[in-house]
RNA sequence: UCCUCGGUAGCUCAAUUGGCAGAGCGGGUGGCUGUUAACCACUAGGUUGUAGGUUCGAGUCCUACCCGAGGAGCCA
């Protein structure tokens, strides 16, 4: 008999097939009996209609428990009283494990509870389609590199020194050396993007940030970009297109994820280029107007976040910080030297920074100066430098986080949910 | 790291002024021919986070600690 999965379920109508998966849910009135079957895919629910109370396919319906693993076999029916639409009627159950008390009823419970048993909850169906739209994101933001002509280059994860000075690293060792957890890919994008022209990154990144807020993680996904010759203006085109691609993407192929997370997709259709684009003193008016009592110099909190994003319906990118609130490679304003270059994109609906990035330093004097101003040790950067040395152009990139895009999307409430299994301060377990 | 709130059955919670520790869900048993987190009846299930203190008597009050949540800060 043939082994179907569930959301493939459609074309085996009126046929014999095979579900294999675990029990979501079981009723029973009487002479009928249900089964929800969940198999990854989907859920279907199967029938046993009996006149005789101890057959033998009910004697098996009755030692079945939640989560309990087993194969169907049956026939597809279309029902409109099945919740898929879809019905199977069970000829046979081959019982391959029966589970032990699940400790996840279909009840509600308690954050800490199921953060507990993330490796349980996994199954749950909003975790699922959570999970289900993430498989989507990433391949909405390969395909969109790839397509415009992006060669994928990996950065390393371990790397030789606190390439970035300032955030907290993880150490580990390296053989008779220390490593550092990677924080980001940029450094080694700008070498392989003088190499291929457009690079991007696509990897885990680490930050042992002591953050206890709803939108960090300590360990997080980032698809970071880097464009030789290109400027900021240039880069926040491609923030643009890409967030636009990828809404696109999701609104596209998962109607039904967002559908089971009740997601109001209204606020996701209207975002079309270009999006609003303000300065960092401009926004920095704007949030006075509003009663902030944020002053110049001083990096956006999460109010000021939330501000922009009740002003704007659309996601809205930021330039023109000062440069010493920014990473030292920011290429400063030529008009205002105390500017960088430099682009924030929030997101809307209070979802915070999905992208921060802008155009790199490509002046190897002003480079070292800036090494130096940051009190950064000049041996750990001598191969950055060479990139200046050796046919420097201006180039820029970006980097945006998987974890802070899938929230927004699915407009979840904390970032935990949109990973699967997330590191959370003080937190690694499961 | 700071502020606020919380920790009682497997889960979600209740317990009046300090006076018998309780309900729903889940589990078990039985019933029901179309259930949709089914429903109905019965039933088992407790070191009230830990340690100490006040009191005739503490889930409740006090002290310390542990754990969790929300927020702030930190954060290319």
């Amino acid at each position: 008999m043939k082994w179907v999965y569930i959301e493939d379920i459609a074309a085996s109508k009126d046929q014999e097939v095979e579900i294999r998966g675990w029990v979501y849910n079981k009723r029973s009135s009487g002479k009928i009996r249900f089964i929800l079957i969940r198999d990854g895919t989907g859920i279907l629910q199967g029938t046993i209609y009996s006149t005789e109370k101890d057959s033998p396919l009910f004697k098996k319906f009755d030692e079945l428990t939640q989560e309990s693993s087993l194969i169907l076999r049956g026939l597809i029916r279309e029902d409109k009283r099945a919740p898929a639409g879809f019905e199977l009627s069970i000829k046979d159950i081959e019982i391959i494990q029966i589970a032990e008390e699940y400790p996840i009823s279909p009840k509600e419970h308690g954050i800490s509870f199921l953060m507990e048993y993330r490796h349980l909850w996994l199954r749950s169906q909003k975790q699922h389609a959570v999970l289900q739209i993430r498989t989507e994101l990433i391949k909405a933001i390969r395909d969109f590199f790839d397509n415009k002509g992006f060669r994928n280059m990996d950065t390393p994860i371990l790397t030789p020194s606190a390439c970035e000075g300032t955030t907290t690293l993880f150490e580990t060792e390296y053989f008779d050396q220390k490593a550092y957890l990677s924080q980001s890919g940029q450094l080694y994008n700008e070498a392989t993007a003088a190499a291929f022209g457009k690079v991007y990154c696509f990897g885990p990144t680490f930050r042992a940030e002591k953050s206890k807020t709803r939108k960090h993680l300590i360990e997080f996904w980032m698809v970071e970009p880097e464009v030789a010759f290109a400027t900021l203006d240039d880069i926040i085109e491609l923030s643009e297109d890409l967030i636009t691609y990828i809404i696109e993407r999701i609104l596209e192929k998962n109607k039904k994820e967002l559908d089971i997370l009740e997601r109001d997709t209204e606020p996701l259709e209207r975002i079309k280029k270009p999006f609003p684009r303000v300065t960092y003193e401009e926004a920095l008016a704007q949030l006075k107007e509003k009663g902030s009592k944020i002053e110049w110099g001083e990096d956006f909190g999460s109010p000021e976040e939330n501000i922009m994003s009740e002003i704007y319906d659309k996601p809205v990118c930021i330039t023109h910080f000062p440069a010493k609130i920014k990473a030292f490679y920011m290429q400063p304003d030529m008009e205002r030297p105390d500017l960088v270059l430099g682009v924030d994109v929030l997101a809307s609906e209070g979802y915070g920074e999905l992208i921060g990035g802008g155009q790199r330093i490509h002046d190897s004097g002003l480079l070292e100066r800036k090494i130096k101003e940051f009190n950064l040790p000049k041996e750990d950067y001598a191969w950055y430098l060479d990139l200046r040395k050796y046919g420097s152009v201006p180039h820029s990139g970006f980097g945006l986080g998987v974890e802070r895009t899938l929230s927004w999307i699915c407009k979840i409430k904390h970032i935990r949910e949109s990973i699967p299994f997330p590191r959370l301060l003080y937190k690694i377990y499961p």
